[in-house]
DNA sequence: ACGTGGCATGGGG
DNA sequence: CCCCCATGCCACG
């Protein structure tokens, strides 16, 4: 986003006040702009991550405190308590602050008078957020407003006449979701032209004049609906159009998120007349057609009646309509965590695996056609319109929305995915998820990882779920939610039915047509991982015994209750011979020995040590010397040690530690989940922050920079070490086990394979391990196998290249350090082998051996998936999961190559 | 000759 | 038998 230039402008309309306590919001954009400083004028730290939309369009940019605050819903609470604008909720009583922009989406204003905060509205039905100003405030002036909005904001604002706030209910219901699909507007968007797209910019940039002007004279609504009555919604804000659009035509065309945001308002307008025409003239899909009629009026009638509960819209044909295949699997939560705003509501649209073609060089993704008809902007031309789509690292794409007459019907492509499928490593078999943000109206894409959506839904008919929670690891927007939300829960459960989807998902989605884009192995090693990763996070709730399930050669533990998302744990032994566990305190990095059978929730900080009251304070040191913490973390630790070695110290490695663990329960939730937060990501990698010094984001483009030394310490260099340590291991293992086999499969076999021979690294762990440590095996080889795949295999994946894990470890050297690496792996695996005796001797006894195995699979996922992503990149990003990550450890090495 | 765009074909549901 | 949609193929630039 052009924040600077936004910033300016806002500034300038805001004026003034930047720090005001209570103000939170519209302050100091200025400021924020230009200091480095949390926007939070209460605050004295360093921005680093993204908050609530600014007026302008732009982001207030928070420190980690701040941000995590906000994340959390709590910012108002704790900067703006003695703030006025507190007002009690009409349904439950809670305290929402109702006066500053952070809070705007806190709480939903009610027709009757007072306020409701989100949850309860959206139990109510009753919008989202406060529609008459979050658009102005919360929303970004452009492109992207007016790309953004979507059918049902769409329709939802029409619905609500001049008064934007007042909804179909549905529209919020969570179930409703998907059922709201709206008509598509009567209206079309087509009209952009190529040249039209690029008008946009200019679009924006008026918007953003106009805006403060606009605001600044009148209240936000006034001038909506000024701008409303007197044609002007072209020159609207996004928000405000958003807010109107139901009440024009006009807003038809930017609803739809698309990209046809750029006409000017003027245009927009032409745009949007012409475009209604024009549409209706081409063969209308079935919705236009139904509504096609009643254009305006049909809009609001729409919204109240059809829309709501009449139209069979998107809910009818939803599910009912769309092939389960296409059935959005990423529950509302996800969906919400995507959106990175707490407030904000993303409903799921749709879902389609990619084909052959769509992953392939020809940038063109075949949309089902009943989806781009219920969920796509209508278009009546086949030149379609730009459609403007975000992805989960917040980074926005412009495709063009278009259809080919084939038969007597339409054929709905998007063209130009190329970039955006690049950006996310996808290919044939992964899933690509179309969802919108509800009061933005913002079109967001997703994706999942074949592996990973076949885990949690990839048959509609299997997932039952249907809204299911299948989410894993949804691309989906990501940027911040993920982090932010305690995703435990939520994992877990995802990672519950995954283990029950798996069984069945095998046939699915592809399907008969999939025949040719079954990617397989790969996807499957990734799932496995990913598994694998998440079960080394997950702990059994106490006392919770688990049952084993074979699935696909895969162990599962099954519990009868969703298991937990807990801290990752060092298992130890302490002085005294007594077995203990580490923990890192999520604040202040410390790490605290802990009894045992301790489980701990995700988020875990010194206050929580009850079991050393000296020891509950992030201001009290760790009793624990750096040394000792790297002989005691296991794999993971390598990558930490070395860097210690390389020349930081306990502050580093702890860092380092937090973030593989971070790393780790983001990768679990998603791709888009994790590193979303900040929204922004990198260009290099998306899901990291810029600045981010993770393997990922310094490493060069694959294939591109300079080789690593022996002696390199880097983190890439230290990722491949580890990675190769891993596999240096499983081959030991498998060798000794399987001579004669595992040369052969190793080379053939499918990973499943390599899932059964999965050598001892999870042996440490307790016998919940095991299983997982095979998949990790596993996942490690699919690692590889992506990057891999790629350059070999193309569309398909490489299933044998993949599999091969030794070739692969091979490759890596040459592929980065060629020489140097398989020295340093050397020296990893036996550092690792040293690591494990000494974890196994310690985690054996544990109660949970899920926790030793978790742990250590979960530092190492972490660990891993850090450096993979480094390596990936690219890949690494897109991989909705860590495992992905992980895998490429060894593919790290060799990604470089790529 | 290559890359794209658009249309046609054909398997599958 | 019809509709979808993944690909193939061809024409155009």
């Amino acid at each position: 986003m052009s924040s600077s230039s936004l910033a300016a402008t806002s500034t300038t309309a805001t004026a003034t006040n930047n720090n005001n306590n209570n103000n939170t919001s519209c302050s100091s954009s200025s400021s924020t702009v230009l200091s480095r400083k949390c926007f939070n004028s209460d605050c004295t730290d360093f921005k680093s991550r993204k908050g609530w939309r600014l007026r302008s369009g732009d982001y207030a940019d928070l420190c980690d405190r701040c941000a995590s605050a906000h994340e959390e819903g709590r910012f108002c609470e704790t900067f703006h308590l003695n703030a006025s604008g507190w007002r009690g909720c009409e349904s439950c009583g809670k305290r929402v602050h109702c006066g500053c922009i952070v809070s705007l989406q806190a709480f939903t204003l009610l027709d009757a008078g007072g306020i409701a905060c989100i949850s309860c509205a959206r139990k109510s039905f009753v919008l989202t957020s406060n529609p008459a100003w979050p658009p102005l405030f919360c929303h970004p002036p452009f492109p992207e407003r007016l790309k953004d909005f979507s059918v049902k904001s769409w329709s939802q604002l029409a619905g609500s006449g001049p008064v934007p706030w007042r909804q179909a209910p549905s529209l919020f219901n969570s179930s409703a979701t998907q059922s709201e699909l709206q008509p598509r507007m009567p209206y079309e968007v087509d009209r952009l032209n190529a040249g039209e797209r690029f008008s946009a910019l200019s679009l924006e940039k008026r918007k953003l004049e106009d805006f403060p002007e606009r605001f600044i004279n009148g209240s936000p609504r006034n001038h909506l609906q000024d701008i409303v009555e007197n044609g002007n919604a072209g020159i609207i804000d996004d928000e405000q159009q958003q807010m109107f659009s139901s009440l024009r035509e006009d807003i038809s065309a930017q609803q739809f998120g698309i990209t046809t945001p750029y006409a000017s308002p003027s245009e927009s307008k032409g745009q949007i007349e012409g475009s209604v025409n024009p549409l209706q003239p081409a063969p209308l899909p079935p919705f236009a057609k139904r509504f096609h009629g009643p254009l305006h009026k049909g809009v609001d009638s729409l919204v109240d009646g059809q829309i709501r509960n009449g139209r069979p819209r998107v809910d009818a044909r939803g599910k009912s309509q769309l092939l389960p295949r296409y059935w959005p699997r990423f529950t509302d939560e996800e969906l919400q965590q995507i959106s990175g705003n707490p407030n904000s509501v993303i409903k799921p649209l749709f879902e389609k695996m990619l084909s052959a073609s769509d992953a392939g060089r020809i940038g063109r993704l075949v949309l089902p056609k009943k989806c781009a008809e219920a969920y796509f902007p209508p278009i009546s031309q086949p030149e379609g319109l730009p459609l403007r789509v975000q992805d989960s690292k917040g980074k926005e794409w412009i495709f063009q929305f278009r259809f080919w007459p084939n038969n007597n019907s339409r054929m709905y492509v998007l063209e130009g995915v190329t970039p955006c499928i690049q950006n996310m490593q996808l290919q044939a078999g992964d899933i690509v998820t179309f969802s919108r943000l509800e009061p933005e109206g913002k079109l967001v894409m997703g994706f999942r990882k074949a592996s990973s959506a076949s885990l949690s839904d990839q048959d509609n008919e299997t997932s039952q779920t249907g809204d299911g929670a299948s989410a894993n690891g949804d691309a989906e927007m990501g940027p911040s939610p993920w982090s932010k939300v305690d995703k435990s829960g939520y994992i877990a459960k995802e990672v519950l039915e995954a283990k029950s989807s798996i069984k069945k998902r095998k046939s699915s989605t592809l399907g008969s047509k999939s025949k040719r884009l079954r990617i397989e192995n790969e996807d499957m090693i990734e799932l496995k991982l990913t598994w694998e990763e998440a079960q080394g996070l997950l702990r059994p709730a106490p006392d919770h015994v688990p049952s084993i399930v074979v699935i696909e050669g895969f162990e599962f533990e099954e519990y009868e209750d969703a298991p937990v998302l807990g801290k990752p744990t060092i298992f130890a032994m302490d002085n005294v011979g007594h077995k203990i566990q580490w923990v890192q305190c999520e604040d202040c990095l410390k790490w605290r020995k802990l009894p045992l059978n301790v489980l701990l929730p995700s988020k875990w900080t010194c206050s929580g040590n009850t079991w050393d009251s000296e020891r509950s304070s992030c201001s009290v040191a760790q009793d624990l010397t750096s040394e000792q913490l790297e002989n005691l973390l296991p794999s993971r630790n390598l990558v930490t040690s070395k860097r210690l070695k390389a020349a930081k110290k306990d502050i580093d490695n702890v860092e380092a530690l937090g973030g593989l663990d971070t790393l780790a329960n983001l990768a679990i939730l998603g791709e888009g989940e994790a590193l979303l937060a900040s929204s922004q990501a990198t260009t290099k990698h998306p899901r990291h922050r810029p600045g981010c010094s993770c393997i990922v984001c310094i490493q060069p483009p694959s294939g591109k920079g300079p080789k690593h030394k022996q002696t390199c310490t880097c983190n890439v260099c230290q990722t491949v070490k580890r990675r190769f340590k891993t596999l240096m291991m499983k081959r030991e293992k498998k060798q000794s086990e399987k001579e004669a086999e595992t040369t052969r499969k190793q080379q053939e076999s499918s990973a499943e394979k390599l899932l059964d021979d999965d050598p001892s690294p999870s042996s440490n762990a307790g016998s919940a391990s095991g299983s997982p440590n095979k998949k990790k095996a596993v996942s490690e080889v699919s690692d590889d196998d992506p990057n891999r795949m790629k350059s070999s295999t193309s569309p398909f994946k490489g299933q044998i290249d993949l599999n091969i894990q030794p070739e692969r470890d091979d490759e890596l050297s040459p592929g980065s350090d060629s020489g140097g690496m398989m020295r340093m792996l050397q020296d990893a695996s036996e550092r690792y082998l040293r690591m494990q005796r000494f974890l196994s001797s310690d985690g054996d006894s544990i109660p949970a051996s899920n926790h030793s195995v978790s742990s250590w699979g979960a530092d190492e996922k972490a660990g891993s998936g850090i450096m993979l992503g480094g390596s990936h990149q690219d890949a690494s990003e897109d991989h909705p999961s860590a495992f992905s990550l992980i895998a490429s450890a060894s593919a790290s090495a060799s990604t470089p190559a790529t």
